[in-house]
DNA sequence: AGTTCCCGCCACTCG
DNA sequence: CGAGTGGCGGGAACT
């Protein structure tokens, strides 16, 4: 449904800042209004166990959670975070907040710690260059120039924080997984050395056991391998593996298993990475998307899915259609499919984006916002002057074609349009650059990162 | 039956 | 020492 027509018509600057300020006022509105309490399903409700009737783990997934925290957040005149208004408004538990910042923090820096309980949203801006320089550090560790040393503080390190502490794993295990994690063999000795993790104002003290599984750290080693792998997709198993490094049990496994499906859940609804199926073994598997635009179809290599047109899962599309509304799988697979078939080329992924967020526009919630049985306690309350961000909007011109396929999908008309207007630029870019040309970078004012990065 | 992954216990850290 | 963090895996929803 929604085939939206064309909206691909506004496309200045001014009307982008307009939809963006419509949207966050949209947002706003919307969230005040999602005040009544649908049904309780509430954790509360019956008991830790009695699970409501009608209970939906999709209502309920990291990967939604995520776009509406995203959702919530991502706006220029970034006040600081609570992790309890945020749980609040969100209507979740802190610990799951918990998930999502960690994973947003080790991504690019989308937003990063200042305090206990205080974050500050960072925004898209800085997702590619931090992507650049993960990809850098990794390629160095494989090539050995670099002491596999893990991500430990990679999050901050790619931040104002230098590294200085960085427990380089006292030679030992640097086993022979290039990217193998090698923390499977925590040391676990009392006291063990405590090293510094994340940046701002404060830092904390992790214990390197800690440290190593945490799931920021996971989450960079596990982008790690996209970007540096010649491989276009990889399953979580295959994921596991590698970064386990070799003494993997079947326990590690699982519960690495279990992270990395939180954290492509989160990946996924930032659209940096979606869920396809490898062709030969049909199992599940995941694609970085940032390759799909790349002009060099270097990738399909190894474990590369053949693009056929149907590889995709029946299952529901991570962080892609998480509508609690009803969303039945016809419904469902119709936006997958299309996102399938459009998988065949940068320009036709980013189109399927357009598709997703057309498509979900026209599933009736008019929110920004995708509440399952949980809403919202507390709409947001973003003042009223929220809608004219449009101020520091520049800023992020660099970098709204990346942007733009890195932010979740918003069922929000004015941000439709707005993602339309991204979306046309990037396939305008994308064709350009596949002809060899560059120069679009400029054109579409980019800037050179993003094209090292790409 | 296998996969996906939410939920919340509880160990660890911080202030 | 209470509050904040977040690893971890049981087990239920989903396929």
């Amino acid at each position: 449904m929604a085939t939206a027509p064309a909206m691909a018509a506004s496309s200045s600057c001014v009307a982008q800042a307009a939809a963006a300020a419509a949207a966050a006022a949209a947002m706003e509105s919307a969230l005040k209004q999602q005040q009544e309490p649908p049904r309780a399903v509430a954790a509360g409700a019956g008991g830790p166990k009695s699970r409501h009737h009608s209970y939906s783990r999709k209502e309920k997934s990291l990967g939604l959670l995520c776009s509406n925290f995203v959702a919530l957040y991502d706006r220029d005149n970034a006040e600081p975070i609570g992790l309890d208004d945020a749980a609040k408004s969100l209507g979740v538990e802190r610990r799951r907040i918990y998930d999502i910042v960690n994973v947003l923090e080790s991504v690019g820096k989308i937003l990063m710690r200042k305090a206990k309980n205080r974050y500050t949203w960072i925004g898209f801006d800085g997702v590619s260059m931090a992507l650049r320089e993960l990809k850098e550090r990794a390629l160095k560790e494989k090539s050995g120039l670099a002491p596999l040393q893990m991500e430990q503080q990679s999050a901050a390190n790619m931040s104002d924080d230098e590294d200085d502490d960085k427990l380089g794993d006292p030679d030992g295990d640097t086993d022979s997984e290039k990217l193998s994690q090698t923390v499977e063999n925590p040391p676990d000795k009392p006291g063990a050395p405590q090293c510094r993790l994340r940046s701002g104002s404060e830092f904390q003290l992790l214990s390197d056991h800690r440290k190593e599984k945490s799931l920021g750290l996971l989450t960079q080693n596990f982008v790690k391998l996209f970007l540096t792998m010649e491989v276009d997709t990889i399953s979580l198993d295959e994921a596991s593996k590698l970064l386990l490094g070799d003494g993997h049990e079947e326990t590690n496994m699982r519960t690495k298993v279990r992270r990395l499906y939180d954290i492509a859940n989160v990946l996924s609804s930032l659209n940096l990475i979606e869920k396809v199926h490898q062709a030969n073994t049909k199992k599940p598997a995941f694609r970085w998307l940032t390759n799909g635009v790349r002009p060099k179809t270097e990738a399909g290599v190894t474990v590369a899915v053949p693009q056929s047109a149907k590889t995709v899962s029946n299952k529901r599309a991570f962080g892609t259609d998480l509508t609690n509304i009803n969303m039945h799988r016809s419904n469902l697979d119709s936006t997958i499919q299309k996102k399938a078939k459009l998988a065949e080329s940068g320009s036709d992924i980013l189109k399927s984006c357009k598709l997703s967020v057309q498509s979900r526009l026209g599933q009736g919630s008019k929110s920004g916002f995708v509440y399952g049985p949980f809403h919202p306690a507390s709409a947001r309350k973003q003042e009223p002057g929220a809608a004219n961000k449009s101020g520091q909007r520049e800023r992020a011109e660099d970098w709204e074609s990346l942007s733009a396929s890195l932010r979740p999908q918003y069922q929000n008309q004015a941000l439709g349009d707005l993602f339309s207007h991204y979306v046309e630029a990037w396939k305008s870019w994308y064709s350009d650059l596949a002809q060899g040309s560059n120069i679009v970078l400029q054109h579409l004012g980019q800037s050179a990162s993003i094209n090292q990065f790409l």
